[in-house]
RNA sequence: GCCCUCAUAGUCUAGCGGCCUAGGACGUCACCCUUUCAAGGUGAAGAUCGCGGGUUCGAAUCCCGCUGGGGGUACCA
C-alpha cells in the first residue's frame, strides 16, 4: 500500500495560512482583497493574540494549459506593491517547501495512490467523449449533469484489465452516497450538504498533475495550515474537501470563506466595469495604503464610524469575526475618495513627492532619477507637490496639475482667458502693465507682503482684488485654476513670473489688433 | 434544472430583542470659508431595515416560507 504523505516536522506554531493564487494573468482585485485579509489574519490578529503568525504564499500551477509566463512575477510584484509580505514562499523558501505546486507532484500522486489504496478512489478510464455524451443525454432527460460514475462500479475482472493495460486514466473520488457534510464555516456558521448531490471528483488528471481539490488539500496539510481563507466561490467545494481530510484521516484546518466582490451592475467584477488588476490601479496613480483601506472596509468593520485606517491600524485592529458574510459592490467612486485622502491628508508631503516622481518623469516633466529625496529636483517637486496636493485625487493627476510650475514654457491657452469678468482689453493689459512694474520690485518670498501690495494696486486701479489676481494668475499660469496666487508666483520665480506676464501682454496688444482688423 | 450562499438608502456599512423617531461614510444638493479651483466646515434630501407569516409585552435584530442577487455545477483554479 502506498503510504500517505506525511507532515514535515515543524516548531508548533500558532497561524499558519496561506494565499495560493494561479499563475494565469495579473493579480485581480479580489485575489488582493483575499490576500489581504489572509495576511492581517496572520500578522494582524493572530500576533496580537501573541501566537506565530505565519502568512505563506503557494503558487497554483498544476493548469499546464493556463499558464501564463511571467504571470507569477507580476503576481509577486503587485503583492509586494500592494503593502503585504510573507513569511514563506517561492521566492524566500521556507521549511515545507517547494512552494511551487507544479514541483510537489510526487507527494500527489502519493496521496492519490493511498487513496486508491484505501478504497477512497478509484482508476477511471472514461474518454472525454464519453463524459460529454453521457452529460448530453443525462441533460436531454432533464437530469442534473454529473459523472455516472462508471468506472467505480466495473467488476473487479474487467478492473484488472484495464489496470494491465496503458490505456490513460484519471483518479476519481469515490464520494460516499449517503449521510451528510457538515462545515464549519468561520464566516457563517455551519453549512450542511447531503453526500449525495456530491459528484465522483477527479482528484488526479491524466497528465499526471492533480486537480485543486487534490493539491489544496494535500499542501494544506503537508504545509500545516492551521486555517483556510479563501473567496466565496469555493463554498461549494468545501464539502468536498472535508470529506478527502476525512479520508486521508487528517485533521481538517479551520475554514473561512471570504466575501466576494461584486461589479457595480451585478455579477463578477471585469474589464468591462473598469480596472480589475492591481497592477492597472497602481498605473492610475492610487496609492496602495488607501487602496487597502478601501478593500478592507469591503466586508470589514470595526465601529460605526472610524473610515481611515492605514496598514498598521489594519494590523492592530483587524479580526476575521467581524468580517462580514454578505458580498459587496465594488465603487469606483469611494476609493477614489479614499485614495484623495491618504493623498491630501495622511501621507506626508515628502512621501507623496516621491510618489509624484514616477508620474512627473514618465511625462517627461523632469529627469528620470530614484522615487525619494535623492531625485535631483526633489526639493523643486515637494514645493509644488505642497501646494498642489490637496487637488490630487490619483498621483496620475500630478503630471497636468504641475507643468506650469515645472516647465519654463506655458502650454498654449486662449488670449481671451487673461481678460477677467467686467473688464475689457485695455483695462486687463493697463493692470498687467502696473502688476509687472509691482512685481519687479516685489520679493516674492513674502507672500503676505507680496498680497498686500497687489491688493493696495488693484484699488488704485479701481479693480477688486479677483479681478487683478485673476489677470495675473491667467499670465502666469496659463490657467483659471490654480493654487492661491502668491503661494503660486513664490513658487514659479519672479523671472518666470515677468516673462510670463511679459509675454501676456504681447499677446493681448496683438489679439486687440486682430480685433480691429476684423471689423 | 440541481446544490450552496447572501439580503439595512444608488453604493460600502453600524446594529447582534427594548438605547432605533435606524448611526457613520461615498455619491448628490445647498450654504460657509474664499483671489480662482481644490481642500476644509455646516446642513439637507435619500431606508415603510426585500416581501409575507410567525415567536415575544416588545423584532432591523430570533424562526419559517417566498422573492431577488450572487456563486458552483470541467481531466480550470
Amino acid at each position: 500500500m502506498t503510504a500517505v504523505p506525511s507532515q514535515s516536522t515543524l516548531p508548533e506554531s500558532g497561524v499558519r495560512v496561506r494565499f495560493a493564487p494561479s499563475p494565469t494573468g495579473s493579480l485581480h482585485i479580489g485575489g488582493a482583497k483575499t490576500a489581504m485579509f489572509t495576511w492581517l489574519f496572520a500578522h494582524g490578529e493572530a500576533r496580537r493574540q501573541g501566537k506565530d503568525g505565519v502568512f505563506i504564499l503557494r503558487i497554483e500551477d498544476t493548469d499546464r494549459n493556463r499558464f501564463v509566463p511571467g504571470a507569477e512575477e507580476g503576481l509577486i510584484d503587485a503583492l509586494h506593491w500592494f503593502g503585504l509580505t510573507w513569511d514563506e514562499g517561492p521566492d524566500v523558501g521556507g521549511p515545507v517547501g517547494p512552494y511551487h505546486q507544479s514541483e510537489r507532484t510526487e507527494h500527489y500522486r502519493q496521496a492519490a495512490e493511498h487513496l486508491i489504496d484505501t478504497g477512497y478512489a478509484y482508476r477511471c478510464y472514461c474518454t472525454r467523449d464519453r463524459l460529454e455524451r453521457v452529460r448530453a443525454e443525462q441533460q436531454a432527460r432533464g437530469e442534473a449533469p454529473g459523472y455516472d460514475r462508471h468506472c467505480r462500479n466495473v467488476s473487479p475482472d474487467e478492473k484488472a484489465a484495464r489496470e494491465a493495460g496503458d490505456e490513460p486514466y484519471v483518479v476519481r473520488f469515490a464520494m460516499p452516497r449517503e449521510g451528510e457534510t457538515v462545515v464549519h464555516d468561520l464566516i457563517r456558521g455551519p453549512i450542511t450538504y447531503q453526500n449525495a448531490n456530491l459528484e465522483d471528483l477527479v482528484l488526479l488528471k491524466s497528465d499526471g498533475y492533480p486537480t485543486y481539490h487534490l493539491a489544496n488539500v494535500v499542501d494544506d496539510h503537508l504545509m500545516r495550515i492551521t486555517h483556510i481563507t479563501r473567496g466565496d466561490e469555493w463554498i461549494p467545494t468545501a464539502p468536498v474537501h472535508t470529506l478527502l481530510y476525512q479520508a486521508f484521516g487528517w485533521e481538517m484546518p479551520a475554514i473561512a470563506h471570504l466575501p466576494l466582490i461584486l461589479a457595480p451592475g451585478g455579477g463578477k467584477l471585469s474589464k468591462r466595469h473598469g480596472s480589475t488588476a492591481v497592477e492597472e490601479f497602481r498605473a492610475q496613480g492610487y496609492v496602495p495604503e488607501a487602496l487597502m483601506n478601501y478593500l478592507a472596509l469591503l466586508g470589514w468593520s470595526f465601529d460605526a464610524s472610524t473610515e481611515i485606517f492605514p496598514p498598521d491600524e489594519l494590523l492592530a485592529k483587524f479580526t476575521l469575526e467581524r468580517v462580514s458574510p454578505s458580498p459587496a459592490t465594488f465603487d469606483y467612486n469611494k476609493l477614489r475618495w479614499f485614495n484623495q485622502q491618504y493623498i491630501n491628508h495622511v501621507l506626508t508631503l515628502d512621501d507623496v513627492a516621491g510618489r509624484v516622481i514616477p508620474f512627473l518623469v514618465d511625462a517627461g516633466l523632469i529627469p528620470a532619477g530614484p522615487a525619494d529625496a535623492a531625485h535631483p529636483d526633489f526639493a523643486r517637486v515637494r514645493d509644488v507637490v505642497e501646494l498642489l496636493k490637496d487637488r490630487l485625487e490619483t498621483l496620475a493627476d500630478a503630471p497636468d496639475l504641475m507643468r506650469f510650475f515645472l516647465r519654463d514654457e506655458l502650454d498654449p491657452y486662449d488670449t481671451a482667458l487673461l481678460i477677467p469678468k467686467k473688464m475689457d482689453l485695455q483695462e486687463t493689459l493697463d493692470a498687467l502693465i502696473a502688476a509687472e512694474a509691482a512685481l519687479a520690485e516685489a520679493d516674492l518670498s513674502d507672500e503676505a507682503a507680496t498680497e498686500a501690495r497687489m491688493r493696495a494696486l488693484a484699488e488704485e486701479l479701481g479693480l477688486k482684488p479677483g479681478q487683478l489676481f485673476m489677470a495675473i494668475r491667467v499670465a502666469v499660469t496659463g490657467r483659471t485654476q490654480s493654487p492661491g496666487l502668491f503661494e503660486t508666483l513664490r513658487v514659479i520665480g519672479k523671472e518666470r513670473c515677468q516673462s510670463r506676464i511679459a509675454s501676456a501682454m504681447t499677446r493681448l496688444r496683438q489679439h486687440g489688433d486682430e480685433v480691429l482688423s476684423a471689423d
